[in-house]
DNA sequence: TAGATTGTTAATCGATTAACAATC
DNA sequence: TAGATTGTTAATCGATTAACAATC
C-alpha cells in the first residue's frame, strides 16, 4: 500500500466509484460489492478490489463492502472530506451558467470568487437562480493578488480559448494546482499542476467515429 | 490499417488532434511534425504518428504533414465532415444554457430539438443569445415518435440524476445511438450504444486527490 | 456448516516507447 | 547532399483479468 505510486488511471476511477455509492446511499442501501459496483459503473468486479486495495482493505469476505464506510474513506483518500472553495475566470455565458450550477455545492465545491477581464461586467452582482449569490465579479488584473489571499487552489476555465494559455499562466502564477477547463485547447503547465478538460464536442466526435450512417 | 480493430484509446485521441490542429490552422500554420503536435496535446511524437497509421499515411518524410490535408483526413474518419443533428432532452437550466451555447454549431454539431417532462415548459421558444433560436420545448412524450422520424442519432442527456436511466432507455428506443451525459450517473445501455460522460465535479473530485493541504 | 465475497498473486493482454531504415 | 521526419518493428512497460486461498 504505497500511496506515492497509485497509477493515475486508478485514481481516475475513484470519483465514479464514489459518485455510484453515494447514490446507493441516498437510496437507503447500505451494504455493496465489487460485483454489484462494478454493474453499476461497467467496470470488472476484480478491477474494483484491486483498485480499492491500492488504499487499504475496505470489504469483508462473504458480505462486500458497508457502503457508508467506503464512502468516508473514498472522500478521505481524494481529500473531498471537507468543501473546497474555487475560482471561475471567465464570466461569459458558460460562467455563468457555472456560477448558478447548483451542483458543485451539493458535492462540496463552493464558487468563492469569480473574475473577468470585461471593463463592462465587473463589479456586477452574479444570480444565483433568482437572488443573488453574494458574489461579485472581479477584475481580472486583481486574480494574483486576490488569490494570494485565499485558501483557494483550484479554478474552472471559462475564458475564449484565444485566451485560455495567457490566463492559465497568471493562474500558475497565483498559486493555483488545479484547473478545470472549458476552454477548447490544450493548456501547458508546469509538471505540478492538474488540468482537467471538459469539451463536449470532443465527446460528440469520440461517439460519431462509431455511429454509421 | 484495419479499421474495425482500431481501439477505443486511439479514437479517443483524434478528436484531441483534430482540435490542435484547426487552431493551428486558424492561426495560419499550414504544416506541423508528430514532434509539434505532440507539445501542442501533451502526447509522444511516437505515439501521434502510431495513431495516425492506423488509418492511413498522412505525413511526409523529413516535412512532417501539411494541416489542411491531416485535418480533411480526421474530420472523415470521425464522420465530423458534415453536420450531425442532435436533440436535447431535459431543459432545466443547464439544458438551456446548452441551447444557447454557441460552440457547438460552430464545429458541426446543431441542436435540432428539445425535450422536457414539464408541462409548464412544454411549447415555450429557446431563446438563442437574445433572439429566438426558432426551437421550441416538446414534450418528452412524443420523444420516440419526433426522433424516429428524424435522422437525429445523439442526444445530450441534461435531466436529473433520478430520471436519466429511464430517458436512457426511451433514447434508446428512439433509435439514438450516441448519448452526451450531463447527470452525475452512469447510465446501462445495449453494447451498441455509446455514451460519453460529463461531470465537472468528478473532473475536480479527481484534481483534489494530487493537490496537498 | 455452506455460500459468498474479499484481497492478492500470477498470467494475460494491450498500450507506449525507443529505435531506425526509408525517404522527402 | 545533409538534415529532418515519417511509418513501422521490436522491446518495454503497465493495466486488466482469472483464479483461488482466506475468511466472514
Amino acid at each position: 500500500m504505497n500511496l506515492d505510486n497509485v497509477p493515475d488511471i486508478i485514481v481516475s476511477r475513484l470519483p465514479v466509484y464514489l459518485r455510484a455509492l453515494e447514490r446507493m446511499y441516498d437510496h437507503a442501501i447500505m451494504t455493496t460489492s465489487s460485483q454489484e459496483l462494478g454493474e453499476k459503473v461497467g467496470i470488472s468486479a476484480a478491477q474494483i478490489r484491486k483498485d480499492l486495495s491500492q488504499f487499504g482493505e475496505f470489504g469483508k469476505q462473504g458480505t462486500g463492502y458497508h457502503i457508508p464506510f467506503l464512502i468516508e474513506h473514498l472522500r478521505r483518500i481524494l481529500h473531498v472530506d471537507h468543501p473546497w472553495n474555487v475560482v471561475i475566470v471567465g464570466m461569459g455565458e458558460l460562467g455563468h451558467a457555472i456560477a448558478r450550477y447548483q451542483g458543485f455545492s451539493v458535492r462540496g465545491f463552493r464558487v468563492a470568487m469569480c473574475f473577468d477581464s470585461d471593463p463592462t461586467k465587473i463589479g456586477r452582482p452574479v444570480f444565483n437562480d433568482l437572488k443573488m449569490s453574494g458574489l461579485s465579479i472581479q477584475d481580472e488584473k486583481n486574480l494574483v493578488e486576490a488569490l494570494r489571499g485565499s485558501n483557494i487552489k483550484m479554478a474552472m476555465l471559462c475564458v475564449p480559448a484565444s485566451a485560455a494559455q495567457a490566463v492559465t499562466d497568471v493562474l500558475v502564477e497565483a498559486g493555483i494546482k488545479g484547473i478545470l477547463n472549458y476552454a477548447p485547447v490544450n493548456l501547458v503547465t508546469p509538471r505540478d499542476i492538474r488540468v482537467q478538460y471538459i469539451d463536449p464536442t470532443v465527446g460528440l466526435q469520440r461517439m460519431a467515429y462509431y455511429i454509421k450512417e
